[in-house]
This record gives structure tokens, sequence and C-alpha cells, in this order.
DNA sequence: TTATATTCGTATCAGTTCATACGAATTTAT
DNA sequence: ATAAATTCGTATGAACTGATACGAATATAA
């Protein structure tokens, strides 16, 4: 291992690295995604609450972070901070009281409705560079390497 | 849009959604490789500045700021953290008194050897999946991604 | 039924990340 | 040479993320 490398060689060494190219990735459709939701006043992991609310009733936090794929501290705070808002509410479940029942309120579906255009566009930008056919591969291979890393944790 | 979806509806919903699977992938890879960081005492970011270091010399914090893809809050934060274990130093550059320069402490070039190995086997786990053929279709999709999103931004 | 174990949410702490703003140093323009 | 703009590092504040530990509620075992 030499002691001096061109710029391009450590750029180079840094881009098969999965780790690092996840984390660029994720920052990089972050930024873009957060300057629409900056606009509602949404940060990219609210919106994501809000999306899975929308599909999904009789959400109890601890499924809201199964299928975020979040721990409870995390969710808790999301959930929490989207409580503030006003566009959650969360109520004890009648059946078990350990859980919380989340739902969204009429402001944050308004909102939701609100930010699907501006995911749409993002998502568009994100994935710009891509053909569909080469959209579909990307999905399909990070779908089975996310499965597969969930089993081994 | 029906009230009510599947478990299966929800999850195939958010596996086609860019951000979420990046942050997935980077949440799988660094789940993996922390595991192994932890036991040198080291996280994720702190491996990847030592990295840069150990392979290129007379960095300075905006320089490895660039090369990392962070800002230069949080490149400074790093730094700070790695300088307080002893692993890097800093020093003033004598041309350019802005800037300060960052270089391995023979501890830090110590530690960065032992990482060697833990960070090989983390990027075996995390790519276990995959054939030969997929890692290098999945590095070169990302890669097109990220570079295209940089200039986005 | 009572004791134990498990589950759910929360609180706390540390780390990562960015935006913003500031001060110091340098560079450019006048 | 002096003033204005730029660059670099830092400080602060916010959000996301996980680990750990705790209390409340439920489920299981005895």
């Amino acid at each position: 291992m030499p002691d001096t490398i061109s710029k391009e060689d450590i750029r180079s060494r840094l881009a098969v690295r999965p780790g690092f190219m996840f984390r660029r990735s994720a920052q990089m459709a972050h930024g873009l995604f957060e300057r629409g939701c900056r606009e509602l006043g949404l940060t990219t992991g609210q919106y994501d609450v809000l999306f899975v609310l929308f599909y999904e009733s009789e959400v109890d936090q601890d499924r809201l972070a199964q299928v975020l794929g979040l721990d409870r501290s995390t969710t808790g705070v999301l959930a929490g901070n989207l409580e503030k808002k006003g566009l959650i509410a969360r109520r004890v479940k009648p059946d078990d009281r350990r859980k919380r029942i989340l739902a969204l309120t009429p402001g944050g579906t308004e909102i939701f409705k609100r930010a699907q255009p501006i995911a749409e566009l993002a998502k568009d930008k994100i994935l710009a560079p891509l053909t569909e056919e080469e959209r579909a591969t990307l999905f399909a291979l990070l779908g089975r390497l996310v499965v597969e890393g969930d089993e081994e944790a």
C-alpha cells in the first residue's frame, strides 16, 4: 500500500465499498427529496410515517417500526414530532393498553396528499440517470440485500 | 386508494421508493460493519476518515469532506472525535493558516490495519446474496446515481 | 392465583448529518 | 494598499438513528 495516492484512486477505492456507496446514495436521495418536503414543513422520515399511515390503518408504533425498519426509540421520536404538529393522533389501544394506535388527522392526510407530486418529482430526479430496466434491476438487487441483511441481524 | 391494505402491499409500496430503499441498504450495511468496528472502539464514520487518511496524505478537512461527501460541520465533528482518541493529529497548514492538515498517528495506523480484515468480512456479509456480476452491476448503477445526484445538488 | 417472562412505549445518551451563522485567514478587486 | 468577497474551520441547533435501561401492561408458567 503506497504512501500517496491520486485523487481518482481514493475515490475509486471508496466507490467499491458497499457501506460507503449506500450512505452516499441515501444521502443523495434524501437531499433531493428533503428540499421538496421542506416546503410542507416535513422531513423525509416524517413523510415515511405518513406514507404508512395513509395506506394502513390501526397501526401501533411497534408495527410501524417494523414496516419502516426502525427501532422503537426512533419511531417514538418521529411519531412524537408528528403529533406535536397535529398531523397524527395517538390513542391507547383498548384491547392492549401497552400499545398506541397511530392515525392521520385530517391535516395529516391533507399534507400527505400535497406531498405526493413532490415525492414523484423527487423520485424522477433521483433515478433520472437510469433506464426503466436499470431501475428495476437496482430495486431487485437492493431488495434482496435488505431482506437477507435483516435476517442476518 | 383503499382504506386498508395488506402487509405485503405496504411493504411493496415502500420497496420501490428509492429514498427508502437506499436508507434501508445503508442501515443494513452500517449495522453489519458497525458490529466489527465496535470491537476496535470505532464507528463506521471514523473508519471512513482513517481510510482516506491512510491512502492520502496532506489532507485538510475541506478536502476530506469533499472526498467523503460530507459537509464541513460533520467532518469537523468526526475529526474532533478521532483526535480525542489520539488516532489522528491536526496541525495548521503553514502555507494557508485557515486549513488544518490531518494525519494518522501511529496508533491510528495500527487501528486501521487491524480494521482491514473486519471491513472485508463485513463487505462479504453485506454482499453475500449477490454474484460477482450482480455486485459489479450494483456498484455501477449506484456510482452513476451518486455522480449525477451530486451535480444536481 | 401468583410469580416470572415478554412486550410496548419512553427516557437518556451518543453519534451522524445538515443548515446557518460567525470569526479568522486569504484572495480578489478597486 | 485598502476594501470586498471568498474560503476554512467552528459553534449552535435540529432531526434521525441505535443502544440501553426502565416502567407499565400483558401473557405465560407454576
